[in-house]
DNA sequence: GTTAGGG
DNA sequence: CCCTAAC
């Protein structure tokens, strides 16, 4: 939580800053700030809790009232409400946004709740993010939410009703969508529906055609409505409080290896951004240096520990393993506080995200674009033709990993994790190829370049590229082009991804919080664990959701660090690892290697029990071991948390007194009569009593 | 890199 | 869980 006030206060100073000044409703601008901070803090909770509300209230009223204007209002209104307590930085950016004149989302739904209150009320349960994400989703998705929406607002307004009714929605006619949102107003506010969108969405997992439809959407309506927009800080925000949402959201996952493996790769998007640190990170260092990343050794050094038996080999891979659990822990830990960065990584497409574009139209806009459109807007061009990007996939360098065949998939994964946390760690940057070339001139505008010809767009990619990434003025970039749209997305475009090194960088924001929710639902709710390094690929629905959100941007913390000091980064470092609460099981594992191996053979007893639990490491068995020993000393009323059986408690206190009395350390032959086990040479494998746990 | 402890 | 001293 500090940290994440932290991360506000810095976005928020950095926000306002950014903001390009325009008049704003004092009204507003209080809201804003305030907002932005709680919002912030719980989005995730409001979220849910607007998500409730909606769909009380749509049920309620759309069936006792389905034409009635008032129905929709009153609708609107409590999401509003709620919103506006919770998540009222958003809005009022958005206002802000609107009043400018610049901001897609927000300035559809600027203009709703000003012209057709009515209107736009209803539809602004979505926030502007989630709009987008909702969009795209909805139609898809069966979710409770989106059912509920729809209907409601079905009822409301014609337009939306249309806009489900299209189903399709998803696809590709982000024309419609967003002429029916920004005519019924449905423009929504971002804060919490969307996120409760967006995690409907992903919940029910629904596959949304085109992921990054939603970006474009938002950024049609704008368009549509409105000719120029400029880039809306709003959408900024939201991402930051999105990013929150996602985190939580994260941080909820957990205890399985699946889930830890989720993690794992959550968190590698993360860890682009934030800057490498600890062991883990080291290691990805070097491994950046080279082209190629090798991870066979551990590989190896798990082969031979098999083969011969023996403590080194072992000892090896567990260090091994140690360091990778350090990297994914840090990665995860730090996520939270780069998060922000992270994000944008993320909805960037991180290395494999899919993400779709569709609409050539030309639009205006803003939010989306992580990066360009983002900045153009906040410049205040308004751009006549916008070009449309999509961007299916990234390619990313080559990444070479070699594994035995012995491996297990998990390996596998852990290892394409790790060279693509190396390759994010390193720094990411993005080129632009225009019919092969390299377009080095960032001065230089779309049409200049020639990326504006539909011609060069299908000739046109992304790349991703190892090196640090020059985070190019966030905010006003000379370049005019707000969105680039390209009706044939070229599928190598891949996203950019913001900087990933970021701590310097304040790259643009990326927008778009959503996409963190999205991706940590869809991974929560259906999908299994890819095959393949990025889920996000695999999964339709995961893609969509990932594409659909575009990440977040970068991290409000290192906005606000960069300003204010550097000290601010060793606070990001600092990211705690997620509490992760010893199961029974695991404590039965832990208790029998103590009974067996004694206390004070930690890194034993790690490899015998829980060698395949990579985020536990000896360090955390040995401070579990202290809190049991402390745990059973205590009345079984002070105890919280999942209760341990007392059966091992008492194993526990029995295994504490004899080794205690007996120097575990010395060897581990002495078992204690008390211990059942038996036998004995600690030193090897002989016991394989020990149950594994995998967590 | 491990251990052992304090925080 | 984190951090560190000590080894």
């Amino acid at each position: 939580m500090v940290f994440k006030k932290r991360l506000d206060y810095g976005f928020n100073t950095f926000n306002i800053p950014d903001v390009p000044r325009a008049p704003r409703s004092i009204r507003r601008r209080c809201r804003s700030k305030r907002v932005v901070e709680d919002s912030q803090i719980c989005a995730f909770e409001l979220l849910a809790s607007l998500a409730g509300k909606l769909l009380q209230e749509s049920e309620s009223s759309a069936s006792s009232n389905a034409s009635e204007g008032h129905d929709r209002v009153s609708i609107g209104k409590d999401v509003v409400k709620q919103e506006i307590q919770y998540d009222d930085d958003e809005k009022p950016l958005k206002v802000e946004c609107v009043e400018q004149g610049s901001c897609d989302a927000s300035a559809v739904a600027s203009e709703s709740t000003n012209e057709n209150s009515d209107d736009l009320k209803e539809f602004k349960p979505a926030d502007s993010v989630l709009d987008r994400a909702s969009i795209k989703t909805r139609p898809a998705c069966s979710g409770q939410m989106s059912g509920d929406l729809k209907s409601v607002i079905r009822k409301g307004n014609v337009a939306y009703g249309n806009f489900h009714d299209d189903g399709d929605l998803c696809s590709p006619d982000l024309g419609e969508l967003c002429d029916g949102k920004s005519e019924n107003g449905f423009k929504p506010e971002r804060d919490a529906k969307g996120l409760e969108t967006g995690k409907s969405s992903i919940a029910n997992t629904c596959p949304s055609k085109d992921p990054i439809a939603l970006p474009m959407t938002y950024s049609a309506p704008v368009n549509s409505k409105r000719d120029v927009k400029l880039p809306s800080r709003g959408d900024r925000i939201p991402n930051a409080s999105f990013s929150r949402h996602r985190n939580d959201i994260k941080l909820g996952s957990r205890d399985d290896d699946e889930n830890f493996s989720r993690f794992n790769r959550l968190s590698y998007r993360f860890k682009a951004s934030r800057p490498p640190t600890r062991v883990g990170d080291r290691r990805i260092r070097k491994l950046l240096t080279s082209k190629y990343w090798k991870v066979a050794p551990k590989l190896k050094d798990f082969e031979h520990s098999k083969a011969d038996g023996g403590i080194r080999p072992l000892y090896r891979k567990r260090k091994s393993y140690y360091n990778y659990d350090r990297c994914q822990y840090e990665t995860l830990y730090k996520r939270r506080k780069f998060f922000d960065r992270s994000s944008i990584v993320n909805s960037d497409g991180g290395i494999s995200s899919e993400s779709v574009c569709n609409s050539p139209e030309k639009v205006a806009d803003g939010d989306k674009g992580s990066s360009a459109a983002m900045s153009h807007g906040a410049c205040g061009i308004p751009p006549l033709l916008t070009v449309k990007f999509s961007i299916k996939s990234f390619r990313i360098p080559e990444l070479y990993i070699e594994v035995p065949e012995t491996a297990t998939v998990g390996s596998l994964k852990r290892t394409v994790m790790e060279a693509v946390t190396a390759l994010l760690g390193g720094g990411i940057r993005v080129g632009v190829l225009l019919q092969g070339k390299k377009v080095r001139d960032d001065s230089r505008t779309l049409s200049q370049t020639g990326i504006s010809c539909e011609e060069n767009l299908d000739s046109l990619g992304f790349t991703l590229e190892p090196g640090p990434a020059k985070a190019p003025p966030p905010v006003c970039s000379e370049e005019p082009p707000l969105l680039i749209s390209c009706d044939k997305a070229p599928q190598q475009l891949t996203s950019l991804p913001a900087t990933p090194v970021v701590d310097t960088a304040i790259p643009d924001a990326t927008p778009d919080p959503l996409l963190l929710t999205n991706t940590a639902h869809p991974v929560d709710s259906n999908h299994e664990p890819v095959s393949s390094q990025t889920d996000v690929l695999t999964d339709q629905s995961l893609s969509e959701s990932r594409a659909i959100v575009p990440v977040p941007a970068m991290n409000v913390e290192a906005l606000a660090v960069i300003p204010a000091s550097p000290k601010a980064r060793k606070t990001e470092l600092a990211q705690r690892r997620t509490r992760r609460p010893f199961s029974v099981l695991e404590v039965e594992a832990l208790v029998q290697a103590v009974e067996e191996l004694g206390t004070g053979r930690w890194r034993d007893i790690k490899l015998r029990a829980f060698e395949n639990a990579d985020h536990r490491t000896y360090v955390d068995l040995k401070d579990k071991w202290k809190t049991l020993v402390h745990t059973a000393k205590i009345s079984p009323q002070q105890r919280r948390g999942e209760p341990v059986p007392q059966e091992l408690l008492d194993r526990v206190l029995a295994a504490h007194a004899y080794w205690s009395q007996h120097q575990a350390k010395q060897q581990g032959k002495h078992q204690p009569g008390t211990l059942r086990i038996t036998d004995t040479e600690p030193d090897r494998n002989g016991l394989a009593t020990v149950p594994t746990v995998p967590m």
